[in-house]
DNA sequence: AATAGTAATTGAAGATTATTCGAAAAATAT
DNA sequence: ATATTTTTCGAATAATCTTCAATTACTATT
């Protein structure tokens, strides 16, 4: 076993996937030809970013998330949005979003156990401009990512 | 047109897509035989939860989301898992998290506007049980569902 | 209302991909 | 050491995707 079960569910959180025309015409009862110029079409609108497989990530060893609430100081908190494209590079993130209210940035993070998830705090969230951090764990997940867990 | 791109967009939600292996193989340069039988044992064993597709979600007509924080009443605050699973039932709703702290629940919720989230909140949320929620807007998503937007 | 132009639908063909099978190798348990 | 189970993988088959070209349905213009 050459780890292809790691390598796979990397490739799996972003990608790698595609639909399934067949089952999607038996279920929708259209012909498949018309189902693919019309997901083709979705595909080059930009309207679909990707197709890609939700796990239960307990299973794949990240049991541990949580959401991460940031301030920004005085000279960050006119760009967000600066702060906000720093955090894509972290597969760990899940999202990252720019929010009305208290806070500025918003994350939902995935980690192994907390443990992993102190770390992760420590190497990535340790910076210039964050004044202050509030972490909301999450203590059971009842769905993500419009899927029943 | 038969509003087909509705339905698709509805089954691609939760599922409809599959493994694309030969690109797989070739981009792990395994064979495709060995990656089928371990993305089927990633399935069988459950550690794999779907396949589906994620949206431009502006470009779909959901463009607003937000994340609601939920306190529970008194009497429903020793099991906050029988009022999330409530709400299970809401295709609006992204995920549903128990989570530590000053608040017991989590939800992240799509919507096509402020106006028809306003009506998700009165439709969905004005239940007993529920005794304060706060709603953190996003402004703008940078990443979501590990996909870059 | 007629026409021209564009977009969407579809059956059938061909191209590509997924799946199964069986044998061998590797890992695990006894 | 041996037996048992799990994993790998080439080759054959089955299934699916994709393209094509013709038809139909829309949209805009006059």
């Amino acid at each position: 076993m050459r780890d292809i079960k790691e390598r796979l569910i990397t490739l799996f959180k972003k990608g790698y996937c595609t639909p399934q025309i067949a089952r999607l015409a038996k279920e929708l009862k259209e012909p498949s030809a018309t189902l693919h110029y019309n997901i083709k079409k979705l595909e080059r609108d930009g309207e679909i970013k990707a197709y890609k497989a939700v796990f239960d990530y307990r299973k794949i060893g990240e049991g541990f998330c949580s959401y991460i609430l940031i301030n920004l100081s005085p000279d960050e908190y006119g760009n967000p949005e600066r702060v906000g494209k720093e955090f894509l590079k972290y597969d760990e993130i899940e999202s990252i979003d720019i929010i009305t209210g208290d806070w500025e940035l918003l994350l939902k993070v995935r980690a192994k156990d907390q443990d992993a998830y102190y770390e992760f705090v420590k190497r990535v969230l340790s910076r210039r401009g964050i004044t202050k951090i509030k972490t909301l764990t999450s203590l059971r997940q009842l769905k993500t990512e419009f899927v029943l867990l």
